[in-house]
DNA sequence: CTGAAAGCGCTTACAG
DNA sequence: CTGAAAGCGCTTACAG
């Protein structure tokens, strides 16, 4: 189905979707019909002092006749700004970020303001280039989400070199710098205490990586809660893996291996709570009736159908919103201290924890 | 917590999150420091001829060292390029768009250009004045996914002006333009003709807008299907409503109240099943077992835990990349026909559609 | 092999 | 109130 018949001068279809683009009109155009010069034209357009109201009509009139839009380029150029940020995350396949992403890109527009997204995917170097790339394009700040504590020297970089930027969700202990998120640990200990006071005894945690701070935070407030509550951790040493349903389903058959008295699994995210569903299914257990099962994120998938998890609701978009709006403010030039924006989770008891006769 | 001090000229605080960045490196820079022209500086960074190996050698050396980064805008400005393509979507929570997005952005990043996000909502005028600002933007071309009828006159300017564009999921009718989606007509044949080989007979369609193309052509799909299997469409004249779970559930209750001896309900989406299933639980109907239940999308939540919904994969990423990569080709001067790329979709029976012992 | 110059489309002091 | 000019940081013919 190739083809190319470039060299046919009269191809005939119904619209020409690619002829040769008339050039943009510009500054100089108007001008020229006008008999003005550019600056008059600029002067009139942006509003500025300098010109008579008649022939600002004038030129605004000639403007909108000739379909006139700025080149962002030259401003930009001119300015040394670009009105663009830059959010730099896994992966939006990933479905926590879209909902955070969304939030930027909603601030941001209603602030004169693009983004720019990089996919960092779980490569090594990913964070760096992706920053670097940014620079390049010339974004004016950066919406970091998912840092780790290799990227401290990063981070200073970033600071050293004058570029604002938020981390977002995760944050990096020896940086002193702006921090949209939520209190990890204390969202983490109140999950553990819900699932203590249910009655479980025996409980494995199934955490995310010990390197983000979010995960740690969180797994150590779950170990925290179900501690005073009286319960008991099972694999207090060994809290950490992924944040996927391969993990979940991994990680809960080899405890169930060990610990066939297991009672629940208190899980790091959404995600691993459905893989360690699928190993409950295979393994004929009741979820709750013979394990509790306990998630965190509240995606859509944990509320949709007979799969009612218990788990814990982050305001994903706020996230979004308020990170953005801090990281504009700092570009716009404020220099107050770094900022802690600690924002308000929310525990969603549902129908994979339930009170135990005991 | 408002106490800026901005007057504090002595704020001591670790790092000084927001001095004056110091100025870029440019070519000039690169050029005084080498005693050479900025003309020689910029063939010997872009590997052009007209530089002995030396003096490139020499000249690379210099930029590593003072750190260059080439500056976009003055690229961009230079070459009439922005290096830019928009993708406009309804939004990104949405979980069907973040799939297509990631896809984009990986294609767009191979190819070095960047992707702008442009959130339309459900607004009317959303997405006239985000094609625009996208222009505004310098972007190159566009990515266009939720059209529906009414934007014919966008597209048709935008032909007219010799604007790039791809067309995803949806297409519109009277537009000769690339399109890049999959066979919903046929989808949703194979669809229905499953839900009536298990035997269902009495069944209700539970479509998207009609003046969505794909959503239509399902729709129409699914009845064909049912209808040729056998089964009867019982609300064959009112098969249009949102992608949303509310609406689901609400069609679903109505539908219910009329027809108590309904047998299956056919979605146009995941979303959608996911409400009938709200219905079918208040109620106390068992699925598969007194009602069946199939979606179309395959999001992540119809196979969480224990629901396990029929639907239909979409394969979103590769949609992505694949109307990217043809973006890319148009903008780089590719004049041939319009396209329309059809990509596979595959049937998945889960465990809400069962055989029927009738 | 190398450099001086023009130009991309804007904005903004600076003169008239 | 208006215009001529310089400059943002690059690239690319055009001369030496």
């Amino acid at each position: 189905v190739d083809r190319t018949r470039d060299d046919q001068p009269g191809d005939d279809r119904g619209e020409d979707l690619n002829r040769p683009r008339r050039r943009r009109t510009t500054l100089a155009d108007i001008a020229a019909r006008a008999g003005v010069s550019v600056a008059s034209v600029s002067f009139a357009l942006n509003g500025a002092p300098g010109v008579s109201n008649e022939l600002r009509e004038r030129i605004v009139g000639l403007a909108d006749e000739l379909g006139f839009r700025p080149n962002r380029a030259a401003r930009d150029l001119q300015a040394g700004t670009s009105s663009t940020i830059g959010l730099v995350l896994v992966d939006l396949s990933n479905p926590f970020y879209p909902e955070i992403a969304s939030g930027v890109i909603a601030a941001a527009t209603a602030r004169g303001h693009e983004v720019l997204i990089s996919q960092v995917g779980t490569d090594e170097r990913g964070h760096r280039d992706a920053v670097l790339a940014q620079l390049d394009r010339g974004s004016e700040g950066m919406l970091l989400t998912s840092i780790t504590a290799g990227d401290a020297p990063l981070l200073k970089e970033l600071q050293r070199r004058g570029h604002p930027f938020v981390q977002v969700y995760r944050e990096i202990d020896d940086v002193q710098a702006d921090f949209v998120g939520i209190d990890d640990f204390g969202a983490g200990t109140e999950m553990g205490t819900h699932v203590a006071a249910c009655g479980y005894r025996r409980v494995a945690v199934l955490g995310g990586a010990e390197d983000s701070s979010a995960s740690r935070r969180r797994a150590l407030g779950f170990v925290a809660g179900l501690e005073s509550g009286g319960a008991t951790v099972i694999n207090r040493d060994n809290l950490w893996g992924e944040l996927t349903r391969a993990s979940g389903a991994e990680r809960s058959a080899a405890i169930l291996d060990g610990h066939p008295d297991i009672e629940a699994f208190v899980c790091g995210n959404d995600v691993i709570a459905v893989g360690v569903y699928d190993t409950c299914r295979s393994s004929g257990l009741a979820v709750p009736g013979d394990v509790g099962l306990t998630g965190f994120d509240d995606m859509s998938l944990s509320s949709a159908g007979p799969f009612q998890l218990t788990t814990m609701t982050v305001p994903r978009d706020d996230m979004g919103r308020i990170s953005t709006d801090l990281l504009l403010d700092r570009i716009a030039g404020d220099t107050s201290p770094p900022r802690r924006v600690v924002l308000a989770h929310s525990l969603q008891v549902r129908e994979t924890t339930s009170e135990r006769a005991s």
